[in-house]
DNA sequence: TCAAAAGTGTTCCGAATACACCCATGA
DNA sequence: TCATGGGTGTATTCGGAACACTTTTGA
């Protein structure tokens, strides 16, 4: 038991983890076995622990639940609405976090808890506890605005890919569809993207150049004044 | 006393106030008078109350620590290092706020605590306690960015302002120099700008038109998709 | 009459947009 | 041979950047 001599919230984190799966964007959630909000679901997390950081609880968390680890993180916003949690005084740091589906197998095995975990498409998602809905929204228009000005959007896609893929990827978040021809030409014009000397494989048409993000020369650029948007 | 099952981070919360003096823009510092970092300059605020959000622990403990109230607030990011504080674990909100200087004496009076309130200029800052270095590089970052794509430039000015009041904000936030003619020709032609039938007063030299911000107006044009940008 | 800031248009350049056809591949 | 996506260039338009002089006012 621990007392304090002021009452304290409990500080908890929450994330919002998008996976991009062949055509569609989607967030790993969990049902909850328990009451409150037994039957919901509701996004991975947990309470933190007084010798991490809540960034570190975030990731503990994540690992713990999914398995998943060394996912590109950041912070979202913290929740502190004084109903949000019917137990009690919950506040609740949220993260975002973006990860390579494609490594993966396609369900992520729920961990000890023997919790059930799925991938959910982004606009057809089940009832949600607590204010996850709330939590995702911010989320989503967090990943919508960044993705412009900075080149987050690699962190979904495989260490290969295709143009293609790319654009098709920034279709899905940005919800509205771009010029091939005009997406290739501010794409490549950066110099960010490194032609490999493969192709792709097994499709039933012309086979596509795959290419891979250069972060290296990012930083390099990035460092020098240059700004990423798209 | 309050006990719990397991140990808990004291919450609390600290606002970077931003004010425009002149040409000079400034924020708000509270000096210690006790260990730790005693003699040291720290961001107001406090603890956060089991009642409130954290938003409204903030505009409180504004409101009390140097009377400011009504001010544009936003939550800005969470401090959660394990050792920011030495007395023991303390996770941080914080939020940075822009208030119309003029709207204050130029001393505002630290409240009941006879704890010394200043503004200062933010590249002249004193040392400052805890991490609130890192908290001040933060939130000027944020500024700079968010100035940009936001109107958030006028919370900072008069009411009336003139186009050069407008103009030298923004070169002072971004640290770089706008040719005039481009900078109004851009401004007046989103027409958010309402002229007023009124000059500058007292001035030795030619008079300005005084203009206002029509938030209503931003207000639809946001609605319909329109994006400021500067 | 001087100092100090207000106010005002045009030209140029580069980036964004719009747009359509042939190519390579496996089924 | 067909269906499917891969790959490519040009003309036009629009917005950003550069740039200098006249006007007004109070000291």
């Amino acid at each position: 038991m621990y007392t304090y001599e002021y009452p304290r919230p409990a500080l908890s984190v929450d994330c919002v983890i998008f996976g991009l799966n062949d055509d569609e964007l989607k967030v790993l959630l969990i049902e909850r076995a328990h009451d409150p909000y037994a039957g919901y679901w509701a996004f991975p997390g947990g309470f933190v622990d007084m010798d991490e950081t809540t960034e570190e609880a975030a990731k503990r968390e994540l690992q713990e639940e999914t398995g998943i680890q060394n996912m590109y993180m950041e912070q979202l916003y913290t929740f502190s609405d004084v109903n949000r949690d019917p137990r009690g005084r919950v506040v609740s740091v949220a993260y975002y976090a973006l990860v390579k589906l494609s490594d993966f197998t396609n369900q992520v095995h729920a961990s000890s808890d023997a919790k059930r975990a799925e991938w959910f498409q982004v606009n057809h998602l089940p009832p949600l506890a607590f204010d996850h809905a709330k939590i995702f929204e911010v989320a989503f228009n967090r990943l919508k605005g960044k993705v412009r000005y900075q080149p987050i959007g690699f962190e979904l896609l495989p260490e290969k890919f295709t143009l293609s893929q790319l654009q098709k990827l920034y279709e899905l978040i940005l919800d509205k569809e771009l010029d091939k021809r005009n997406f290739r030409k501010k794409i490549l014009s950066m110099g960010l993207l490194v032609e490999l000397p493969e192709r792709q494989k097994g499709v039933s048409h012309r086979a596509a150049k795959l290419y891979k993000f250069d972060k290296i020369k990012y930083k390099e650029l990035e460092a020098k004044g240059f700004s990423f948007e798209l």
